[in-house]
RNA sequence: GGGCGAUUAGCUCAGUUGGUUAGAGCGUCUGCCUUACAAGCAGAAGGUCAUCCGUUCGAGCCGGAUAUCGCCCA
């Protein structure tokens, strides 16, 4: 006996022991020994930050990894998605940091080490919550090989890495220009700056001629807090306005130095004045001009963006401060020509919005290359998407991808903080007071090699996507050739959003492509490629936004948190919904009404379950249908699930044929949608066969059956059809469950489990066969296409009966009779298309009419397809203006598709160039079409 | 400034190499508590596919321009 199931579903309680039992077994451990013949499918997780909380585009990211992970699985795939999180430096370092200022400590006070251990304990405090999350989402992970990026190994592939990238001249040391965030008091990549229009002015100032101050020279600037690192003005070599100032000096306004104008192409002479300042220690394009021509770089500012004292009488002003004084003064002295409004790009860091300052400093950078550069990061990363090796999904991000990379510059890793991988470089104070020549290598030195004095170790660390950049070698164990290397490397794929596609995605495959995991000195060098990189394919999955399609933000407050979601509506629902919106190349906009709609799609298959499973028990108790031997029958066919067993008893309910040949169709359409990672259409393919055509049909034809058996309960033909459909909707529930399982997966084992009790045939369905069909039933299928037809053909009648009982306002107790002219009907059973007629259309007495009758029956209730001719005797129930309004409405819809196919084939140049197959179908179509026309003609007329 | 994408029903979006009268969900309207489900059933209304021009026998789909919006890069 099956289990009794309550009246709704409810996820709240079904969903957390479920997530507990896959969690707590070994089922999602993917296996690395060389002797498993299954094929291999491996995914690393997009890290998450260690210390957040996930969002819904964490689940967004996770519920298509899952779909796919699942599918594969059930597949038989052997199935790594590899879980972990990132220990993300900046974001991390401040957390703690606020933490402290609450207490009214700073990190300073407290030292690196004790800072460190402090972070570790966070970690560890609240660095578990985005696992406990996922466990309750049931994501099916292979939680035994969770990697965090401060893990001791991941640590050694940083090193690793590192040192070897030094040695071969990729990574240099050297004094350049960095973006700085004076808040966060660190170096920044290009990557996480980001600009922003806003207002901003031009001030025109005067630098006097240092021989002449009578006259002046106008420089147009938006900083004019830079002025006292001025080392030289430029004016364009073209620009005949300024041709007789170069090579003349000028003052720096506000101060008793000189400094030389230049020629030099960084002016612009359509930009303000055309003579532009030249700041080196401050400005990005200043410093290259500046090393062109020599120039002293003068550093005015410290960490802090504070003027230091080489700005004179304005050294401990803040830059924002420093620029109103420095305007003042320039009023003062008249030397403020004119001020004019200026919209420009601030450059803002990305963690805190604080305006980037460029600063002087010495850092450490990867040569990263350019594509002429053979060999380079650069290069390879190119070639390998070029060549076809990684594969991007929108196909668009290729080029995408492939613009920055044409144009990439030299990667900066060195951050100021104390969170990270510390850069494993050494000093001797003492032999290299410098520090020019820092010893790099991959365990700190005991002494320094040259004198045995003491070494101190780089303060800095690398940036977070330095050591993500490895993520998908170092979590499979590199620099060791370790099975789960040699077995999931490169991995099969990646999901992950557009906005890291340059941080982190463009990265590995540099860092994959260059150091070729696999490769080791003593193999055989990898002559391409191919095997090198660290995915074969990219999904970019959309961005997850509000409903009125706003990127989600805390200080907006329309974030919608997932776990509230998934409380209210279960987990299913809202996996479904990011699902089913899950078009490529569209952002989602994500709305609590979706949910709803899918937590009732939910229900709906619950009750379904809960209609199955009393009609079977129904049938035990008749001693019909046992659950048991099904059961035992159903595991024999395993192999091609249900199918093959069903096939056997068709013939006795043709309308079986159709809901088999359904759900093969929505197997191969699911399966080809989720090949080419269309996840919205494969859900929408799952919903509707199991909404429309399971629900709606097939348990409507179901209870038919079992009803008439329950009419005469002892009739052993009637006995026999109600096993036989309880055999096929059990079995065709059974599998589609396996084609749901991937979307709903709480749900789905839920019912299969009750299903089965313990006779099932795997521990979970996650490790179900997906349903694969028998050759034979293919071929019954293709034999049965008349019946699948005729079942069409009912359908529709039903339909259409129902449509005009409606419109034409029939009470619902009406059973008019009908007269049919059907013979596409032939092959059913007479006696079930009655009884589908009867009791889904409420008609009442049938009258079957031979083909050629022609009109001869009444006109009222009269309908017409190329496959049938039916007219219900509704003259008791309706007036005559209804009815007359409804043919012609009838005859206004077909008499327009017969004038534009009319049109279509009057036109000689169609029917010369259209495809013959085109035409043809276009002249049947006609024909039906008219023949329906004159139909309905004759209805009205005589009226 | 450079590049990319979008514009289809009231809302959110599908629409596979050009081929019947363009689809779904939600919302709206009508009728039903039909013993799986009112989180439901049955039915209906609603669209010059942004605009214009072109290619084609035929365009929501291909090409060009315009408008509006969005994103990325500088």
């Amino acid at each position: 006996m099956l289990p009794a199931l309550d009246k709704t579903y409810a996820p709240a309680a079904i969903e957390p022991p479920l997530a507990e039992r896959w969690h707590s077994r070994d089922w999602f451990h993917a296996r690395s020994d060389a002797a498993d013949p299954r094929p291999r499918w491996s995914l690393v997780i997009p890290p998450p930050n260690v210390t957040g909380a996930l969002h819904m585009g964490h689940m967004l990211e996770h519920t298509l990894i899952d779909i796919l992970a699942r599918w594969h699985r059930m597949r038989g795939e052997n199935v790594l998605w590899l879980p972990g999180t990132d220990h993300a430096g900046i974001a991390t370092q401040m957390v703690v940091e606020r933490e402290l200022a609450r207490q009214g400590r700073t990190r300073r006070e407290l030292g690196r080490e004790a800072f460190e251990q402090k972070v570790w304990e966070w970690k560890e405090q609240y660095g578990g919550t985005i696992k406990k999350q996922m466990i309750r989402l049931g994501a099916s992970c292979d939680w035994g090989r969770e990697r965090f990026t401060l893990d001791p190994g991941l640590s050694r592939a940083v090193r690793e890495v590192f040192v070897r990238l030094w040695d071969e001249r990729r990574i240099y040391r050297g004094r350049y220009m960095v973006n700085w965030c004076p808040r966060c008091l660190t170096a920044l990549s290009d990557l996480e700056v980001i600009h922003e229009d806003s207002p901003g002015r031009l001030y025109w100032v005067r630098y006097l001629d240092a021989e002449d101050s009578a006259r002046a020279l106008v420089v147009a600037t938006t900083r004019p807090e830079t002025i006292p690192g001025d080392t030289a003005v430029a004016v364009h070599p073209r620009d005949a306005r300024y041709a007789d100032w170069t090579g003349r000096r000028v003052r720096v306004p506000l101060s008793a130095r000189d400094v030389p104008v230049l020629a030099d192409e960084i002016a612009q002479p359509e930009f303000g004045s055309g003579v532009v300042k030249i700041t080196p220690a401050h400005d990005a394009n200043d410093f290259t001009a500046g090393r062109r021509h020599g120039l002293e770089e003068i550093e005015i500012m410290d960490e802090a963006g504070v003027l230091n004292s080489h700005a004179g009488a304005y050294a401990g002003l803040d830059r924002a401060l420093a620029r109103q004084r420095i305007l003042a003064d320039l009023e003062t002295a008249g030397l403020l020509e004119k001020t004019e409004d200026y919209r420009l790009a601030a450059a803002l860091c990305q963690r805190c919005r604080t305006p980037v300052e460029p600063r002087l400093s010495i850092q450490w950078f990867v040569k990263v290359g350019s594509v002429e550069d053979p060999g380079s990061l650069a290069n390879l990363a190119i070639q390998a998407v070029e060549k076809g090796h990684i594969q991007f999904v929108p196909e668009n991000y290729a080029a995408i991808y492939l613009g920055w990379m044409h144009n990439i510059h030299d990667w900066c890793i060195s951050r100021q903080l104390w969170w990270g991988h510390r850069i494993p470089a050494w000093y001797c104070d003492a032999c290299d007071p410098q520090n020019q020549n820092p010893i790099v290598q991959r365990e700190a030195p005991p002494a320094c090699p040259q004198c045995g004095g003491s070494v101190r170790q780089d303060a800095d660390v690398l940036d977070t996507w330095f050591s993500s950049a490895l993520w998908p070698f170092s979590t499979l164990g590199w620099p060791d050739q370790t099975a789960d290397l040699t077995a999931f490397y490169p991995t099969s794929l990646l999901v992950t959003g557009f906005d890291i596609l340059f941080f982190w995605v463009a990265r590995m495959i540099m860092m994959g492509c260059h150091f070729d995991p696999k490769h080791t000195p003593s193999s055989p060098p990898s002559d391409s490629l191919e095997n090198a990189v660290p995915f074969r394919q990219v999904y970019i999955h959309a961005l997850v936004r509000d409903a009125e399609k706003q990127k989600m933000s805390k200080t907006k407050g329309n974030v919608i948190d997932p776990l509230a979601m998934t409380e209210k509506y279960g987990t299913d629902a809202v996996r479904f919904t990011l699902a089913s919106m899950a078009a490529p190349g569209t952002d989602i906009a994500l709305s609590e009404e979706r949910m709803a709609g899918y937590a009732a799609f939910a229900n709906k298959i619950w009750n379904a379950a809960r209609f199955l499973f009393g009609a079977l028990n129904e049938l035990e108790q008749a001693g019909i249908w046992s659950a048991e031997t099904w059961r035992a029958r159903q595991r024999e066919f395993s192999e091609y699930s249900f199918l093959l067993y069903a096939d056997q008893e068709r013939q006795y309910a043709p309308e079986s044929s159709w809901l088999l040949s359904r759900l093969a169709g929505t197997r191969d359409k699911i399966h080809g949608h989720l090949q080419r990672f269309e996840f919205h259409e494969a859900a929408q393919t799952v919903y509707r066969f199991v909404w429309n055509e399971f629900c709606d049909w097939q348990i409507e034809f179901a209870k038919l059956r079992f009803q008439d058996w329950k009419n005469d309960p002892q009739d052993e033909a009637r006995r026999k059809i109600a096993r036989f459909t309880a055999d096929l909707l059990a079995g065709a529930f059974e599998a589609w469950l396996r084609l749901l399982h991937p979307f709903m997966p709480f749900l789905t084992e839920e019912l299969w489990r009750a299903l089965w009790g313990e006779a099932a045939p795997a521990p979970t369905l996650a490790l179900a066969a997906w349903p694969a069909f028998s050759p034979d039933l293919s071929q019954a299928l293709a034999a049965a296409a008349g019946v699948i037809a005729a079942t069409e053909t009912l359908q529709d009648l039903i339909a259409r009966i129902r449509s005009l009982r409606a419109e034409l306002r029939l009470p619902a107790a009406a059973r008019p009779r009908l007269h049919l002219q059907a013979p596409a009907l032939a092959v059913l059973e007479p006696a079930f298309a009655q009884l589908a007629l009867r009791c889904l259309a409420g008609a009442g007495e049938i009258e079957w009419l031979a083909a050629a009758t022609g009109h001869g029956h009444r006109r009222l209730g009269h309908l017409a397809s190329p496959d049938f001719d039916a007219q219900l005797d509704i003259d008791a129930f309706v007036d005559i203006a209804a009815e007359r309004q409804r043919l012609e409405k009838e005859r206004e819809r077909l008499a327009r598709g017969v004038a534009s196919l009319e049109h279509q084939l009057a036109n000689p140049s169609f029917v010369q160039n259209a495809r013959p197959d085109i035409v043809e179908q276009t002249r049947a179509q006609l024909g039906e079409r008219r023949l329906q026309l004159e139909k309905i003609e004759a209805s009205l007329s005589a009226l």
